[in-house]
DNA sequence: ATATTATTGATAGTTAGTATCAATTAAAAT
DNA sequence: ATTTTAATTGATACTAACTATCAATAATAT
């Protein structure tokens, strides 16, 4: 996602393409790995912390930005690659992939047919330890208390 | 889970039945919808607002209590009813519906296989309007924005 | 009974935002 | 080009959901 796609998607939408906005595009164009909302603050002097978190709230709502929650519950952005998908997030090093897995989207669609309803969204990350950090402490991590274990989502 | 299970839960694994934990598992046994920590807090009074939020997070541990997280990205914490389990939330109501669905976890053993190392954890919420608010608002919800939509996770 | 260790609660601090609102600025209308 | 209109901004204050610190207390082991 470069800085010209986000400008774009931006402009003709019923959104004013102003300064403060073009600092954020700027900023977060080019980043490759997952990010905090503090750190383009950080990176945009001048332009007020409620702008960057309206900016930001702006682009995830066009789907031009992912935020995630990571294991510990903290959100981070990142610049999605491909279009709708999921993240698997290296808990050691934060590293993201995306996946796109059509049949959870089909299993999730029948159940909400038999289950519950109309289905509006759904949130879906998982949680690895990835070939490079599985390298470096030596074997792959056993997971202590994964978010899967026991009853918890 | 009623207040005997929590209690048996915790004796015996090395923690203390303390009277401020004991509060707070009487404060959760029995509740039926989704709730925050500060209803638990405002419901054990004397007890401080720490004890709440360790004790809360020694049961997500030990999977006696499920943490999940709303649409709008806000928590709420849940008596489990089943073992491991998925939830699909009612953003109208806040209902909550557990389900299983071990094609799902079969899929993503199979991403962390092929792609990205070892699963270590994941998180599946699924976001609905259920049956009965379909009713009361008049037909199926249209979701304007759903987080399923774009590029989000 | 004493020692050890876990636990508590008060307090302060953190993170990740949102609400308010007067001032500004961009875009549209004239 | 100027005025009007409406979106946007940023300062400030506030909120939610916690976490860190640490002296005091309580539970368990010896």
């Amino acid at each position: 996602m470069t800085n010209n796609d986000l400008v774009a998607a931006i402009e003709g939408q019923g959104y004013r393409l102003t300064a403060p906005r073009l600092r954020v595009l700027e900023s977060i164009a080019g980043r490759d790995t997952n990010f905090t909302a503090e750190e383009v603050c950080a990176d945009v002097p001048g332009v007020g912390r409620a702008t960057v978190f309206r900016t930001l709230k702006l682009l995830v709502g066009r789907g031009l930005l992912c935020k995630m929650i990571l294991h510990d519950g903290s959100p981070r952005y990142s610049s999605p690659m491909t279009g709708h998908h999921h993240h698997l997030v290296c808990v050691s090093c934060g590293a993201i992939t995306e996946f796109q897995e059509s049949e959870i989207e089909q299993l999730l669609s029948q159940l909400g047919v038999s289950k519950a309803g109309t289905i509006v969204g759904h949130r879906i990350e998982v949680y690895v330890v990835c070939p490079t950090c599985q390298v470096r402490y030596g074997g792959p991590a056993k997971p202590e208390l994964p978010i899967s274990a026991g009853a918890s989502s």
